[in-house]
DNA sequence: ACCACTCTTGCACGGCTTTGCAAACTTCTT
DNA sequence: AAGAAGTTTGCAAAGCCGTGCAAGAGTGGT
């Protein structure tokens, strides 16, 4: 390997006849610099190929321009979108986006914030798995910005981006109730997330406040393959239901599959089925799910715009809207 | 903000009764120090909070433990599922990914690349778009390793994965022969990546070969809806197609959807289509759709064992296999 | 011609780590 | 008990950049 390396300011310097200070005032905004030097220094800059070290230069600022984002399952469309967003919005904001995958083993996540710390991260946005307390509070006290988007836990300091899933199930349940279904199902996953079990609670409350039962059956991963083993499940019941809110778009993607071409069930004339996320695969023709928009781009707004701000300590939670999506999926009045 | 901000490796050492050196080998592995030495030291990190500062690090070994992850359209199943094992395989190999979005115009690859050189980047791994020959040359010239995945192109100096899809051509022709389509076309997108011409290329050739004739239709961007628009431009066509060999994964589930939605056609009674990718939907039940596998793993592997190797400027570039996948969107004999 | 100002520029230090080198310490041999 | 051989340790330099400070250059007024 020719191992000259990158070029350093020094050289740059050199080449322009000017002091390395100089350079380093070029490259940054705002700097006390006659308009003359700087455009010498660019054009030997251009000329060597010479870029700023960031990695040095966040020694120096004590900011290092990282963002880490930890996350599971990115290949997921709904985690993927939000990826997308995210690294789009960070990158305009002049920040760059650092992955951590913790697939499988949620102790990854610990690990996952201390390679943040490592790379002194100006700031950590968590997707997936629950950090340690002790690590929350060490990213805290390490002047780190931390943002958990849909773990609604009780951690103290850091921005927690939330759903406001209020009226989700009286939506749901009503729409059920106007397409005139009477045997109610909830589809969960086993993953027990805060905000998946949260979905299912708040249905059953609402379902049973209307005088109606609601049959729910867990399985697996959060996935397509888990709808329809679900869906194997409640469709062989004695009491077959003739609606189901699936705790994912995915699960009811699968769960639709599962009832119609194993049970040739008509969807929504036999069936009703509402799923959670809106991903792009909701909307294709062969669904037509009706679901929940997650507000994808005013998360990554959110998360963005807190961790930019100056002043940390002001609102630490946000609940946001996912507005109703109605598609064909459900009968209509 | 409490701006103590993060322990060094001095505090460290105070606390431990040791040199700050003996902190640094501490955390370097191999290092001549004393396994008591040691224990004191890691003792002290912890209760300290104490993480190695990578950007110090970095900047002294000259190797940052980034490698940039530049890409597009991750919000596409193949995408963020090659993303994710390429992170995956980073993490094991002990190196951490960075993304850079470069989602809508070409030259944002350039200001990619640009920035791994920033924060100097052991490796760059390129998905999407195509970098200017300059930057390229400028990456190798700094001694950081490239990698283009999928854009076959002449640059000199990064490892080129490509697919073998010498034989992609004939299996299609060869399928559809055997299920009696004599209608044949050819489904595209306008991306005009080289490794999607090559592939409708290549197509057309083999068919030509076989006394055939291909309608070739190209629409937009590559994706489900561009696969409905075509569609709908082939399938009003005097002559309609038995049979069509879609770009993509994504643009066949398009054009399958509009096929059975909008022209009440059977697939794979009526008409016959395969795609490319095997992405996780086009095993769905309601697609079960004929493709190639791309070698996802496979890949990611490749990409991370090059540049994790110490002898650049072995084999360049590299041909791997997409295996045919037989589903049911394609009659059988 | 001189002074008061403002704008630029270079010096030198600081930020945090790694590592070559030589000194200090162990251990073991003879 | 002294010396050889091997380990461990601290010192100091190096890697690259940003910035406070003070000196220098330029401007304009009188």
């Amino acid at each position: 390997m020719s191992d000259k390396i990158f070029v350093s300011a020094e050289e740059v310097a050199r080449k322009a006849g000017v002091s390395r200070s100089a350079v380093s005032r070029a490259f940054t905004a705002g700097a006390s610099i006659a308009p003359e030097t700087r455009r010498k220094v660019m054009e030997a800059a251009e000329a060597l190929g010479y870029h700023v070290n960031h990695l040095a230069r966040g020694l120096m600022r004590n900011e290092s321009g990282i963002v880490c984002l930890v996350v599971s399952d990115m290949g997921t469309p709904y985690r993927s979108a939000l990826i997308k967003a995210l690294t789009q919005q960070l990158q305009n904001a002049g920040k760059i986006a650092m992955i951590v995958n913790t697939d499988r083993s949620d102790e990854r996540v610990d690990m996952a914030l201390r390679q943040a710390i490592r790379y002194r991260a100006d700031a950590s946005i968590v997707l997936s798995g629950m950090p340690d307390k002790s690590l929350v509070d060490l990213c805290v006290r390490n002047g780190q910005r931390l943002v958990l988007i849909n773990r609604d836990d009780e951690h103290q300091g850091p921005l927690r981006i939330n759903l406001d899933e209020e009226d989700t199930a009286q939506s749901v349940v009503t729409a059920f109730l106007r397409a005139g279904c009477r045997r109610l199902a909830f589809a969960n996953s086993e993953a027990g997330t805060p905000s998946l079990m949260a979905r299912e609670v708040g249905f059953v409350a609402v379902a049973r406040e209307q005088g109606l039962d609601v049959t729910v059956e867990r399985f697996g991963p959060t996935g397509y393959e888990s709808g329809k083993v679900l869906a194997q499940r409640l469709m062989t019941r004695r009491e077959r239901p003739d609606a189901v809110f699936c705790v994912t778009d995915l699960v009811a993607l699968g769960f639709m599959d599962a009832a119609r071409h194993q049970f040739s069930l008509s969807i929504p004339q036999d069936l009703c089925v509402v799923g959670f996320d809106d991903i792009p695969q909701a909307a294709w023709n062969s669904y037509d799910l009706t679901t929940f928009s997650q507000p994808i781009e005013e998360i990554a707004t959110a998360a963005v715009a807190w961790l930019m701000s100056d002043d940390v300590g002001q609102s630490q939670s946000l609940r946001l809207n996912a507005p109703f999506v109605w598609r064909r999926s459900v009968r209509s009045a």
